[in-house]
DNA sequence: TGTACATCAGTGAACGCGCGTTCACTGATGTAC
DNA sequence: TGTACATCAGTGAACGCGCGTTCACTGATGTAC
């Protein structure tokens, strides 16, 4: 990213950088758990024992990833994230719908490998559950602020990223592998629909 | 089950049902992806090399967990499965959602397996699918006798499995690992009142 | 009913494969003078 | 600017651990006569 302080160290940057990059297109392709190290190097085109130079482990190369995620998502100036507060309209509902959806696309290696990496390892769960929680937190406070008498919204929280994560790994990693595919509009607005409705509750309209 | 037809082969399949009965108490406690052959025998009190009389592999085993609980499923008498078509109706969701939570509470082990093994496995992931996929059709029948315009019946599907499903091993398995937990009336309450909004749509009450 | 042999479930040490990880080596880059 | 030495990224063969899988062996059960 900044300037490299010599060309060594710009060599070594280069080739973190094609590891990583290398990483995510295997993690995409098969999966975070059948990928082996020598995968990563040997599609980075770099020898087995240079992974070891920048990574202690496949789970420490995951959470840079990660790490990356975030600094590019802080990056992004804030008029753009302007969006409206109240979960009650579907305009609201749609507009979190479409920025998650978009957000799982262009991050499909990370969510992939997130998923299959908590299911593995609890305790390294915990921990990119962390990293990526920031914005679990603006949801919870979007839920407080519905009207009516409302659910434990830890549960009702649980349910929508529980909804949102899964239909994504659905249609944007498992049925595509068997060809079977959905437009993005398509998608967005079942899911739209469906939280509307579902988390409105007893006074939709 | 049916008597056996000697001593040896009463032994034979005390040992298949001791390493069943291990092999599920093993996959609820530490997970199917992170179970060894030899965490299932020695939990079984058995030799490592026993396990081969009985099974070609892990997958195998799983497969024959699956077996048996389609068997006894099929051994409810049709009576109790008596209950409300009309998805429209929230006492009808209710009974859908009640009857799952209950079912995946009774069958942990497999339900933790299956998730784990597809994750990995997209072909065993299938077959395994296939297996249960039973009253996935079930369902499409009430989903596609719903009022209203409908969304395709096969992403709704596809939804609300995928809630129903995250929803009951978020609370049953990774949430309980950390102490975690739900009532289950709070979580039938929960997904009762969401899909009943979320389905129905445009016309509730 | 008794004896001799055959079969087979179960045993656990040993084998071997796959893969993560190491490490001596190379050659290029950096530093000292 | 040139030379000699130091450092360090990258290499890939080799090592070794973990674990699935095998197999020669044991003792009990079944069969033949």
């Amino acid at each position: 990213m900044s300037a490299p302080a010599s060309r060594r160290a710009a060599q070594a940057a280069e080739t973190e950088a094609a590891l990583k990059a290398a990483a995510r297109r295997v993690f995409a392709d098969r999966g975070y758990l059948n990928t082996k190290i020598t995968d990563i190097t040997e599609a980075a085109g770099r020898a087995a024992g240079s992974f070891y130079n920048h990574f202690a482990s496949k789970e420490a190369l995951l959470e840079a990833l990660l790490q990356d995620l975030l600094a590019e998502a802080d990056k992004i100036p804030r008029e753009d994230v302007e969006h409206p507060a109240d979960l009650g309209t579907i305009e609201s509902i749609r507009w979190h719908v479409e920025a998650w959806w978009r957000f799982y696309k262009a991050h499909l290696p990370e969510m992939v490998a997130i998923k299959q990496a908590a299911m593995v390892d609890p305790e390294l769960g915990r921990r990119l559950q962390r990293i990526v929680a920031a914005d679990a937190e603006h949801m919870l406070i979007h839920l407080d602020a519905l009207p009516g008498p409302r659910p434990d919204p830890r549960l009702q929280l649980s349910a929508v990223n529980t909804l949102l994560d899964g239909f994504a790994y659905t249609w944007l990693v498992v049925n595509p592998a068997n060809g079977d595919t959905v437009s993005d509009a398509d998608a967005i607005d079942l899911l739209t629909n469906m939280l509307h409705h579902g988390l409105v509750g007893e006074a939709p309209r």
